[in-house]
Order: structure tokens, then C-alpha cells, then sequence
DNA sequence: GACTGTTTACGTGTGA
DNA sequence: TCACACGTAAACAGTC
């Protein structure tokens, strides 16, 4: 306690009683050991604070109205004054976050943006106290006018939020600075998570502070009469979070309680040259908020609008460190967002990708990297309907090794089909630019674009068309006038260049295009507008104008609608698609949030106002609980688990520890999602139980993904199913041979009703109807099937006599036959084009009870397993998938002559 | 006895 | 409105 001694030494009795009552009051969750969590400002230290409270900072407005000049240390003791006059008692106000952490920081160049400020007060929850809390901080404001306090809302304030929940009871005022520096003030009552990272988790007691600035305005940078200052670490160990400020290390204590932004701080740190303490630790760290981020934001408009907010706010001009925070965001995204919509990872990727290179000034461009590297498969059903979801699409990297600055397309969705490798990676380049509002084409980079285009618009377009429109609905001969417009301008401009005219020209374009625009969240540069898919096919009449004679973009031109009221149409199409989305975040989320009123600035704005529904969502993500649900199905969760797990299959115990670790919503109430996730694997015939080996007792059976309904989530999108995965003409006597083998205690893998609807209103009659089989067609089917088997087993064996003469295969006799090859492949291709449905045929089925027991000795041996289904079934019998490499049948495929 | 697995019943939200 | 996907509870039986 001698740390409280020294600082009431400097402050008269009655404020010290006050101060340290305060401080117990102060209920940030744990209790505050002044030894082992505190600190004591230098000299130094408390020099760098009194310049930064005492320096004077710009608040600006929204409109016309001036620019405030406030002092914060001034502003904070009015501040208490006003609201003390008002009867609400403010006390114990801290310096917390990068702010802190800089005047800590022993080098004093660390970076911060805003300047938080922590207010402590009883009560936050009442309408009373809260309106309190909004006059005073505008009574405090240096305004000529105090009539005007309640317009100040509006216009000096960039957030205003109340976060009224379990775990936390705090509202903030932001007052904004033009340069992001903005001075937030948050009044807690109660707050779960103060700080991100270790060396963000300062708070400088400021009270003594500021009687001391009370007391005496006469304060010179050259004084010695210092008061004490105390700094405290809510990381909960004082001297080892200084030791990761000294040392630049990154360390978090209980990252569950990490918000989705955590993740672009981390990034930021690391750009900074901070690094992990624990690099093994912190990969599972980036894993968990990799999901969180996602969680918390969860359509890409948000994303996008939060990263861009952030990389605006933090970086300023210092785009080396604005470069390395994306690349650094990128890697992250790449690798450890393992259970993310594909989409939504490769939207948002591409995002990163497009900012990388868009928001750098067009001279640092050509040195930066294009991010967007990797091939990426799509599945955009849930965002695009208008989409085959059977299609595959890949991105591949953009003009890597262009030396030319980046050309803009018009879209930011340019991509080819995967099946469109073939083409050359020239074509493939072009099209597949991330887009870049801000660079624009020079001349000659136009004739080569269009050369290009010209030159290969016979392979491409075709392919481009599919996607396109399919996805976005534009057609190809807007693509097709587009190129043809820019070429036409590039003729015009060479034209007028050649002839020196400085004629301010404005050509127009006009073309039809149904594919609707939206103003992009990257503010205020002009002509940046991002597509966006329609949710209904409407035909807007659209207008380019080129303003600029210097240089032409698709993406630089204006956009100008026809007629006001297209416009009207158009943005209320754009929010209702977002409106509904929310709405729906809402409705699904409704039990893990409780009650959370929000105020935000935008709130009396009209529903079908854009901005209104981003706020909409901002105000969700605030409600988002620490501990909230995650979004995803236990049916995901398991497969996440699976598909995670080494062989592809996980015990039940496995599966708990998974979603336990994942998410910690599920380290509570435990016996009941546990035996939802049992009724689950039991009920859902995607998940196949595959029994122990002998080698390897234990209890319980392993799970696995049956092999078709490995991507029954849409190529990573855990989300809710489109369809549910089905086996529902599995024969009759297998489902009872079943149920006595079940009674008899023998595991069986499909031992799973063949009728679900999903629900527990399964009844004899629907399993009367699904029972009700075409068995005379199951029945030829199933003697086609032994002819091709028989076939098959003879060509395996040829194949191995002939590849290794000591070669066994216990399961079919040696049938030393001459096989007419031709007429097998003849076979073969008949029978692949015949309607088959493995489940039809349990006995063939890898998880058919039959086939498990008779080779248990293959459970926990992939390679054996492998080897025994690709000896037993047909090529077709299986659609090989890349994403369960356990049963891939590549055995056979070799088996394969080559010669055929 | 705890865990694992199956089944039934019922409720809710979603989308056609 | 209805079928369906999903969640929850509970009863029951088998396994370790």
C-alpha cells in the first residue's frame, strides 16, 4: 500500500478518502492488488501524461458548425463539475488503452489513436443518470451557444453507444477528431473486458491528476512538484504487461472474452513488430478470433466497412505499417479461419486484397504485392441466388508481375470457372483483378487491356458470361460495350491529346445494365462504387460519365442514375436485402442476447436508409455476447469436428472436447447439448459410425462423415443446410436386420431411421412410404452391380498378379481369367451411366454393417481401408471428394490400366 | 455409475 | 400453410 501513501501525500485528505473509496467501487470485475498490479509514473512518464491530457485537441463537426478546441484535462474536470451539478457523481476517471500504453511506453514513439478515457459511475442503467451523463459532456464542450447542446449529439459526436447487459453495464460518448484521434469517454458501471492484448491494458488514475490541475492551472513542464500517479494493469500482472510493452510482445488472458475486433488489433500490433509470446499458444488464438471476427461481423458490407474504418483510423500516411497489417490480416484469414463460409473468406479476402493496393497513393502501388494469391472455392447459394451452387468458381491472383499499376474492372467479381484453367494465364490475370477504385488506366495500359481482351474475348467471355450471369446478373454484352466504351475513349483522348486540345470534353457512356451498384463504404472518393448482387432482376438505366479526360476508369467514372427515383428504388432494394439479413441475425441470436439498448447517431433515420441498417448491424454486433451462441448447427459442429480431426473421425468425446474448445458457449450446460449432439450423430445419416480396431479399445465408436455428405455445408459454410442428407432407399430387411443387430449389441454404422423428417414426428407410416422402394428395380440393379463387381474384382486381381506376383487378396478368389478390356470398359462406362445410389446397395456401402465387421481390422488404418473399398467398389460408386482424402479410392484409380 | 447410442415426442424457425 | 431443418428433453438400453 505504500504506492496509495505516496499519492495521498499529495492530495489533501478529504479527495484521497474519496479516491480510494473509488477505487473499490470501481468494479471492473477483479480486485485491484495495488503490489502486485500497480504502478507508479516516472518522471518522465508523468511528464509525457501531463502533455498529453494538457494538449489541446480538435473536436469537429459534422456540418458548418466550428471546430471545438478542447484540453482534456479541462474538459475532464468540468465534465465532473457539470455532472456533479446535475447530481451524478463522476469519479475515478482513467487514461486506459494506447493511449496509456504510450505514456508507459519507455521509448515514447509507440502509436495510438484514440484517447480513452474510463469514468466511473453508479448507475449507467437509468434513463435519468444517462441523460445526465450526455448534458454534462456537452455542457463541457466549449460551446458559444448552449442552447445548441442538444444538435451536438449529432454533430460532435461519432458514437454514442449503451451497452446495458450481464456482463457489461457501460455507455460511451465519442467525440471526433478529424484525424481519428477521437476522445472517448466511457462511463462504466460494470465492465466484463477492459483491454484486447497484454500491453493495452494500462490505466493511469487520473484523479489525482486533475486536482492537481484543479487546484493549481500554474503547471510547468519544469516543476518538480509532481502528484503521485498510479497506474494500474487490469491484464492482472503489472510488471510482466510493462515487460510485453518493453519487449513488444503480444499475450491475452481468457481470449474468449476477445470481440471480433480483436482480431484486426492483434494484426496491428504485429504490423508494428510486436510479437507473440507464445507462438503456438497464439495460433490457436488467431483460429478463435478468426471465428470471432466472423461471428461479429457477419456480411461482408460490415466487414469490409470495419476494416476500412480501422485501416483509415490507425495507419494515417504510414502505409508500410498499413501494408504489413493487411498482409499480416490476409495470412491470418488464409490460414486459420478454418470453419468459415468459403465465401465469406474469399470475399473478405478479396477485400483485404482490393484495399492493399486501393487505398495506397497510385505511386506506392506498383511495389505493393497483390495480396489475393490463393484459389478459393466459391459457394455463394445463401448470398447469391441467382447462383448454380453446383458451380465451382476460382479466383486466381492478379497481375503479379504486371510492371503496369493495376487497371480497374468494372467488377469486383471477376472470375473464371475452375474448369477455365486451360486458358492462359494471361486471360486469367486480367480477369481476375481485385479491383481498385483508385488507380486509374494510362492509354497505353487501355490498348494493351484491350488488345488482351479482344484477343482472347473468344475463350473468355463465354466462361466469364456463365458466372456472371449467373451470379450477378450482367450480361455479356455490357461487358462487351464496356470494353468497347473504353476504347472508343481511349481513341477520343489520343485523338484530343494529339491535337492539343484542352477542351474540358465530358464524353458520355450510357449502356444497359441490370446489375445494381452500390456506393462504396470507402467514403468519400468519388466514383468508388462497389456491385453488389440484386434481389430482384430490375433493368435500371445507367449512366457513366467520364469527368476525366487525363485517364479512364470504369471504376473513376461517375455514376449518375437516370432519374431520382431509380435511385430511390435501388437503395431501398440494396437495404431490404440487408434488412432482412439482420433480421435474421436478430431472430437467430434472440436467445443468447439479452436486452441491449443501443443509441447510436443514425437512429432516427428511415428504415430503408442504408446508413440506417448498418447501424442496424452495428448495434447487433455491439449486443453480441462474449459468450454468445455460435451460429452454427450441431450438425456443423460436428462435422467441423470431423473434418478437423487427423482420420476423419472423431469419438464422441472428441467431438465435446472440440466444440468445448471452440466455443466456449459450450462449457456450460453441458448434459444438454451434449445429448443433442448424441441425438445428432445418432439420428442424422450424414454421420456413420466406424467401429474400433482391436488395437485400439475404448469406449464408444468412432464417427465419421458418411462419404456423400462431406459437403453438405456448402464447401465450408457451416450455416443451416439447404437440404438435409438423406439414405432413403436403404432396403427393408437391411433396416431390420439392423434393429436385431442392434438388440444383439452389434454396432451397426446405418442403424439410422431411413425416413427422418428431421423432426421426432417420424411415424410407422412415413416409414411405410419410404419403404415402399422400387425393390424389382433394386433387385436388377443389385445383378447388374455382382456382374460389374465380379468384373471389377477380376481386373483387380489381374492387376496385382501382374504387379506383384506375391500379392493376395483374401476377399476374392483368384480368378485367373483373360478379361476382353474392352468389353469391361464397355461395361463400365454402361454401368456408370446407369442410375446407382450406393446407399441402395448397404452390403457395398465402406459403412455397411456387413463390410465394418467383416474388416474391423481396417478401422483405424486409412491405408488398408482405402485399399479394401477401392477393391470393392466402382468408380462411380463414389464421388471422390477432395475433402476426405480417408476414402479416396486413389488404390483403384491406380488399379487402372492405362492403356485402355 | 458414467458414458454412449437410439429412439420418440414436441417445439420453433425457415422457406417454398 | 406445410414440409423440413434443427433443437431440446427424455426414456431406454448397451458398454466400459
Amino acid at each position: 500500500m505504500n504506492n496509495i501513501i505516496q499519492y495521498s501525500s499529495h492530495i489533501d485528505n478529504s479527495n484521497t478518502s474519496k479516491s480510494l473509496l473509488s477505487l473499490e467501487r470501481f468494479s471492473f470485475e477483479q480486485q485491484i492488488d495495488f503490489d502486485y498490479n500497480s504502478s507508479i509514473l516516472n518522471l518522465s512518464q508523468t511528464k509525457r501524461l501531463f502533455s498529453l491530457i494538457d494538449s489541446p485537441i480538435l473536436i469537429s463537426s459534422k456540418t458548418t458548425l466550428p471546430t471545438l478546441t478542447v484540453i482534456p484535462s479541462i474538459f475532464l474536470i468540468r465534465l465532473k463539475n457539470e455532472a456533479q451539478q446535475r447530481g451524478l457523481d463522476l469519479h475515478d476517471i482513467r487514461l486506459s488503452g494506447g493511449a496509456a500504453s504510450f505514456v508507459l511506453d519507455p521509448t515514447g514513439d509507440l502509436a495510438f489513436r484514440d484517447l480513452d478515457f474510463l469514468i466511473s459511475v453508479n448507475d449507467v442503467t437509468t434513463e435519468l443518470n444517462w441523460s445526465i451523463i450526455k448534458q454534462a459532456v456537452f455542457a463541457s464542450l466549449p460551446l458559444s451557444n448552449q442552447e445548441n447542446q442538444h444538435l451536438c449529439t449529432e454533430i460532435y459526436t461519432d458514437k454514442m453507444i449503451r451497452i446495458i447487459n450481464e456482463y457489461d453495464r457501460w455507455c460511451l460518448i465519442s467525440l471526433r477528431n478529424a484525424d481519428g484521434r477521437n476522445l472517448e469517454l466511457k462511463f462504466v458501471e460494470h465492465m466484463k473486458r477492459q483491454y484486447q492484448f497484454s500491453v493495452d491494458s494500462f490505466q493511469i488514475l487520473l484523479d489525482p491528476l486533475l486536482n492537481f490541475f484543479y487546484l493549481t492551472r500554474k503547471f510547468h513542464s519544469n516543476s518538480i512538484h509532481f502528484p503521485t500517479i498510479i497506474v494500474l494493469s487490469s491484464y492482472g500482472n503489472f510488471s510482466e504487461a510493462l515487460q510485453h510493452l518493453h519487449y513488444r510482445l503480444i499475450d491475452v488472458k481468457t481470449p474468449e472474452e476477445l470481440r471480433g475486433g480483436g482480431l484486426l488489433k492483434y494484426c496491428d500490433l504485429i504490423a508494428r513488430g510486436f510479437h507473440p509470446t507464445n507462438h503456438i499458444q497464439m495460433k490457436d488464438l488467431q483460429r478463435y478470433m478468426c471465428s470471432r471476427f466472423f461471428i461479429d461481423f457477419r456480411d461482408s458490407l460490415t466487414q469490409e466497412q470495419v476494416l476500412f474504418k480501422y485501416v483509415t483510423s490507425h495507419f494515417g500516411t504510414d502505409y508500410d505499417v498499413r501494408y504489413r497489417f493487411l498482409r499480416c490480416l490476409y495470412d491470418v484469414i488464409s490460414t486459420d479461419s478454418v470453419w468459415l463460409s468459403g465465401f465469406e473468406r474469399i470475399c473478405f479476402l478479396r477485400t483485404i486484397s482490393t484495399m492493399s493496393s486501393s487505398i495506397m497513393p497510385l505511386k506506392l502501388t506498383s511495389n505493393v504485392k497483390p495480396l489475393l494469391q490463393s484459389t478459393c472455392i466459391y459457394s455463394s447459394k445463401k448470398s447469391f441466388p441467382s447462383c448454380n451452387s453446383t458451380t465451382k468458381y476460382s479466383s486466381i491472383s492478379s497481375l503479379s508481375n504486371s510492371k503496369h499499376q493495376t487497371p480497374s474492372v468494372p467488377s469486383s467479381n471477376t472470375l473464371i470457372k475452375s474448369s477455365s484453367s486451360s486458358s492462359s494465364e494471361k486471360a486469367a490475370n486480367l480477369v481476375l483483378l481485385p479491383s481498385s477504385p483508385m488507380t486509374s488506366l494510362s492509354l497505353e495500359q487501355i490498348d494493351i487491356f484491350v488488345q488482351i481482351v479482344n484477343s482472347l474475348r473468344t475463350e473468355l467471355f463465354p466462361k466469364l458470361n456463365n458466372f456472371l450471369s449467373s451470379m450477378f446478373t450482367i450480361r455479356l454484352h455490357t461487358l462487351h460495350k464496356w470494353i468497347f466504351n473504353i476504347k472508343r475513349k481511349s481513341n477520343k483522348i489520343k485523338t484530343n491529346s494529339m491535337s492539343s486540345s484542352s477542351s474540358t470534353s465530358k464524353p458520355s457512356s450510357n449502356y444497359q445494365t441490370n446489375c445494381c451498384y452500390q456506393q462504396s463504404p470507402y467514403g468519400n472518393n468519388v466514383g468508388q462504387y462497389s456491385l453488389i448482387p440484386t434481389a430482384h432482376h430490375h433493368h435500371h438505366q445507367q449512366q457513366l460519365v467520364n469527368n476525366n479526360v487525363q485517364s479512364i476508369s470504369p471504376t473513376s467514372l461517375s455514376l449518375i442514375y437516370g432519374n431520382q427515383q431509380q435511385q430511390q428504388q435501388q437503395q431501398t432494394n440494396s437495404s431490404n436485402i440487408l434488412q432482412t439479413r439482420y433480421q435474421n441475425e436478430q431472430i437467430n441470436d434472440k436467445t443468447s442476447n439479452s436486452l441491449t439498448p443501443v443509441i447510436t447517431n443514425g437512429q432516427q433515420q428511415s428504415m430503408i436508409n442504408p446508413s440506417t441498417t448498418l447501424t442496424t448491424s452495428a448495434n447487433f454486433r455491439r449486443n453480441f455476447n462474449a459468450c454468445a451462441k455460435p451460429p452454427y448447427s450441431y450438425i456443423s459442429l460436428i462435422t467441423m469436428a470431423i473434418q478437423l480431426s487427423a482420420n476423419r473421425m472423431c469419438t464422441l468425446a472428441e467431438i465435446y472436447q472440440f466444440i468445448m474448445d471452440s466455443f466456449p458457449y459450450y462449457r456450460q450446460n453441458q448434459q444438454r447439448w451434449q445429448n443433442s449432439i448424441r441425438h445428432s450423430l445418432s439420428f442424422n445419416d450424414c454421420f456413420v459410425k466406424v467401429p474400433r480396431s482391436p488395437d485400439r479399445p475404448g469406449k464408444g465408436s468412432y464417427w465419421a462423415l458418411h462419404q456423400e455428405a462431406t459437403n453438405m455445408f456448402e464447401n465450408g459454410c457451416y450455416l443451416r443446410r439447404q437440404k438435409r442428407f438423406k439414405c432413403n432407399k436403404r432396403l427393408e430387411h437391411d433396416r431390420d436386420s439392423n434393429n436385431n443387430n442392434r438388440r444383439n449389441g452389434i454396432n451397426n454404422s446405418l442403424d439410422k431411421s431411413t425416413t427422418s423428417t428431421g423432426s421426432g414426428q417420424r411415424s410407422p407410416i412415413s416409414s411405410a412410404s419410404d419403404k415402399s422402394c422400387d425393390d424389382q428395380l433394386l433387385l436388377m440393379q443389385q445383378q447388374q452391380r455382382s456382374i460389374y463387381m465380379q468384373q471389377q474384382q477380376q481386373q483387380q486381381q489381374q492387376q496385382q498378379s501382374l504387379e506383384s506376383p506375391d500379392s493376395r487378396n483374401l476377399q476374392v478368389p483368384a480368378l485367373a481369367t483373360n478379361v476382353d478390356v474392352k468389353q469391361l470398359k464397355q461395361e463400365q462406362c454402361d454401368f456408370n451411366q446407369m442410375s446407382f445410389d450406393p446407399h441402395t446397395f448397404p452390403n457395398y456401402s465402406p459403412f455397411a454393417i456387413n463390410t465394418l465387421i467383416m474388416h474391423q481390422g481396417f478401422g483405424d488404418n486409412p491405408a488398408a481401408l482405402n485399399a479394401y473399398y477401392a477393391s470393392q467398389l466402382p468408380q462411380t460408386a463414389f464421388v471422390s471428394s477432395s475433402s476426405s482424402d480417408y476414402y479416396h479410392h486413389s488404390a483403384m484409380y491406380a488399379s487402372q490400366p492405362t492403356t485402355l
